[in-house]
DNA sequence: CTCGCTGA
DNA sequence: TCAGCGAGG
């Protein structure tokens, strides 16, 4: 899951007024993963609809981004596309991962450990292809735009990013900053309070905006040199990076040898890695033109939505209904706070 | 994710 | 008034 650089990154808290009128990118995946995570009912099941299919992706962009877009922030929803071939590794082992949750889970539903299955739940959602069409639906009729990016999505993200056609991209993972985006905001799209796990506490969750001239700077290196950073800790295309290597021993062994070539210490391990193979996806990403990119924001279609949430998929009328409203109230707010101005 | 109820 | 819990789908 994305590469551990929080060690080596600054992050300052963020308020969604902030961000009143600027285009965030999104990264549908990670994003709809979470609400699949967490929008779950007491024994760790996902919500369904009437004929039992899942509807927890929905539920979650529904109420989420009715909230931000009363918040006056745009919203451009990435979903990836084909992942590149050294991705494979990595996609077999969540599968794996995936697996051992869903085990633990029956289990511990067999057993009536139901604490236990609701942990459990947790790591076992599957983001079917059906599911994603339900969302880029949702998302048009919400008036979002979303873009089908041609290999990783925070590829394209970051490219947005890099153009100043979005100010910022989301995500809970860090991948956009090694792929050059200028800013990266975390916790948008999840709120409150989180249970710290085994604990009976709570932790305030905040937005937080991490920027990547910053991360540059405090650590005195070039993008060259985080990707390389990268590749020592793991990402995606090398999942368990360098043996005993962690964020910080990364860090100070490119800051003194500048790139992993002159390393001597993991010259054998480096033989076996297609290093120079990863530099390339991210810094010079599999990405459309700028120009290609078409993304338009529309008014939401208040009837097709109530019809689709409500007679499809079983949300309550009376709570749609009411959630549309306060987005109309305020948009009529915002609008009216604006005529003062002229 | 979010609402709505409940008990301090 | 408000954190915490259960339900929604």
């Amino acid at each position: 899951m994305g590469l551990n650089l929080k060690p080596l990154v600054i992050s300052n808290p963020i308020r969604i007024s902030d961000l009143v009128g600027k285009v965030v990118a999104v990264d549908a995946f990670n994003v709809i993963y979470q609400f699949l995570a967490t929008i779950r009912g007491p024994t760790g099941d996902l919500l369904t609809d009437t004929h039992g299919e899942p509807t927890s992706h929905l539920s979650g962009l529904f109420y989420r981004n009715i909230n931000l877009l009363c918040d006056g922030v745009k919203m451009v929803y990435i979903f990836d596309g084909e992942p590149h071939e050294l991705k494979a590794k990595e996609i077999n082992r969540r599968k794996k991962a995936k697996e051992e949750a869903s085990e633990k889970y029956n289990l511990a539903i067999e057993e009536g450990r139901m604490d236990d299955a609701k942990k459990f739940s947790q790591g076992t959602s599957i983001l079917t292809s059906k599911m994603i069409e339900e969302s880029k639906y949702l998302l048009s009729l919400l008036g979002i735009p979303y873009i089908n990016a041609i290999s990783e999505g925070e590829a394209t993200a970051a490219l947005l990013s890099k153009k100043d056609l979005a100010y910022s991209c989301v995500s809970q993972d860090y991948d956009s900053i090694l792929f050059g985006a200028k800013r990266l905001i975390r916790n948008l799209t999840i709120s409150g309070k989180r249970k710290i796990p085994n604990k009976n506490a709570y932790i305030d969750i905040v937005p937080e905006i991490i920027e990547y001239d910053q991360v540059l700077k405090i650590n005195n290196i070039t993008h060259e040199q985080l990707v390389d950073i990268g590749i020592l800790i793991g990402t995606d295309f090398n999942p368990n990076g360098f043996n005993g290597i962690g964020p910080k021993n990364a860090l100070k062994l490119i800051q003194k040898y500048k790139k992993l070539e002159d390393i001597e210490k993991i010259k054998d391990e480096l033989s076996n890695t297609p290093y120079k193979e990863i530099r390339e996806i991210f810094l010079n990403p599999n990405v459309a033109n700028i120009e290609d990119l078409n993304i338009q924001f529309k008014d939401l279609e208040k009837e097709k939505i109530l019809k689709y949430l409500c007679d499809e998929k079983s949300f309550s009328m009376e709570r749609v209904a009411n959630y549309l409203r306060r987005l109309e109230k305020n948009v009529i707010k915002k609008s009216e706070s604006l005529d003062k101005w002229f």
